[in-house]
DNA sequence: TTTTATTTTCAATAATTTTTGAAAGTTTAG
DNA sequence: CTAAACTTTCAAAAATTATTGAAAATAAAA
C-alpha cells in the first residue's frame, strides 16, 4: 500500500472505530490526521484535508487539547496556531486511561457513595446496600489500577502485568 | 434515604452515566432496574416502570442478553419470559471487559494489521510504519491484559495487581 | 387445527448530537 | 490608536441515533 493511501485509510478507519468508543467521529479523524502527518498543522489545513467547517475544526482541536493528546505549537513568524499530536503511544495510552477514569469511573464512585446509605431495616434494603457496596469495591479497585497505570513511569505497570502472562 | 428512593435514583443516575460510557441510556436503565429489583421481571414490568414502549424494552433486553449481563428466566405456569440481571459484580466486570475488548480493541488490531504494510522507501513512510507498529504493540499488550482479566478465575488478576499497589 | 398469548420487526417519528457559517471576540502589527 | 489576522461562539440546519406502535411472526394452548 502507498503511504498516502494508508494515511487516508487510517483517518477514515479511526473515525469509524471511534464511534464504538463513545468518541465523536470528527475528533478521532482530526487526531488521526495530526498523528499521520507528524508535523504541526493549522486549523485551515485540517479544514481543507477533512473538508469540515472552521467551527467544527476549532471545536475538535480544543477537545483534543483538553484530552491532552494534542498540543499547540507556535511557529515563529506566523500568527496562526499549529497543532501537533503526541506521538508517544505510551503517553497516549496513559492519557486515554486518565480521561476515561475521570469520565467513566469517578462519577460512578461518587454516585454509589450516595446510594449505599439506605436506612431501612428490611431484607431487601440489605440486599440493595450490599450490591452497592460490592459495586463500590470493584469500581474502587479498577480506579486504583487505572491510577497506578497513569502515575507509574512509562509503561511500568503494563510491563509488570505482561510478566504475569509468561 | 429510603429504599424506593435509592432504587429510583440508581436507575436514573445509571442512565445518565451510561452516556459518558458510549452506552445507550435506556439499556443502562433497564440493567439498573433488573439489578436493583434482584428478581426476574417481565417485559411488561420493565415497560411499566420505565415508561417505555414494547419495542424499546424488547430491543434493550436483547442487547443486555448479548452483552451477557442479563439472563432469561422461565417461570413455570407462565408463558412470559422473565429477565434477571447477573448480581455478581466480578462477573459483571469481566463481561464488560470482554465486550469492550471485542468492540474497542479487536477492530483496532485488525485495522492496524492492514495499515502497517506501506511499501515506500522514504523517511516519512518509515515514520508512519513505525507509528503503526508502536500502536500495535501497545494495543496488543492491552488486549493481552484484558484477555487475562477475562479468563482468570474470579478476580485473580485484579488481586495480583492490587498487591502491587501495596 | 384454530385460537390466543407473546415476542420480534420495522417504517415512521422523535430526540439527540454534530456540523455549519457568519457574527462577535481577541490578539498582534503597524 | 486602527486595521488586519486569526479564533471562538452559537443559533440554525443536518445527520445520526433512539423510540414508538402497530403489524407480522412465532409459540403454546385448546
Amino acid at each position: 500500500m502507498k503511504l498516502e493511501e494508508a494515511k487516508e485509510k487510517y483517518i477514515q478507519t479511526w473515525g469509524t472505530l471511534a464511534t464504538n468508543w463513545g468518541i465523536n467521529r470528527t475528533m478521532a479523524q482530526v487526531h488521526a490526521l495530526l498523528l499521520a502527518e507528524g508535523r504541526p498543522l493549522s486549523t485551515d489545513e485540517v479544514m481543507e484535508v477533512l473538508q469540515i467547517s472552521r467551527g467544527n475544526a476549532n471545536m475538535n482541536l480544543r477537545n483534543l487539547l483538553e484530552w491532552g493528546i494534542v498540543r499547540k505549537e507556535l511557529l515563529k513568524g506566523d500568527r496562526k496556531e499549529y497543532f501537533l499530536a503526541e506521538r508517544d503511544m505510551w503517553f497516549l495510552f496513559k492519557q486515554l486511561v486518565k480521561e476515561r477514569k475521570k469520565r467513566e469511573i469517578e462519577p460512578v464512585l461518587n454516585s454509589i457513595a450516595e446510594l449505599k446509605v439506605v436506612d431501612e431495616d428490611t431484607e431487601e434494603a440489605k440486599r440493595f446496600t450490599d450490591l452497592m457496596k460490592e459495586m463500590e469495591s470493584v469500581t474502587g479497585k479498577v480506579f486504583n489500577i487505572m491510577d497506578l497505570a497513569i502515575k507509574s513511569d512509562d509503561h511500568w505497570l503494563v510491563g509488570k502485568i505482561t510478566n504475569l502472562l509468561k
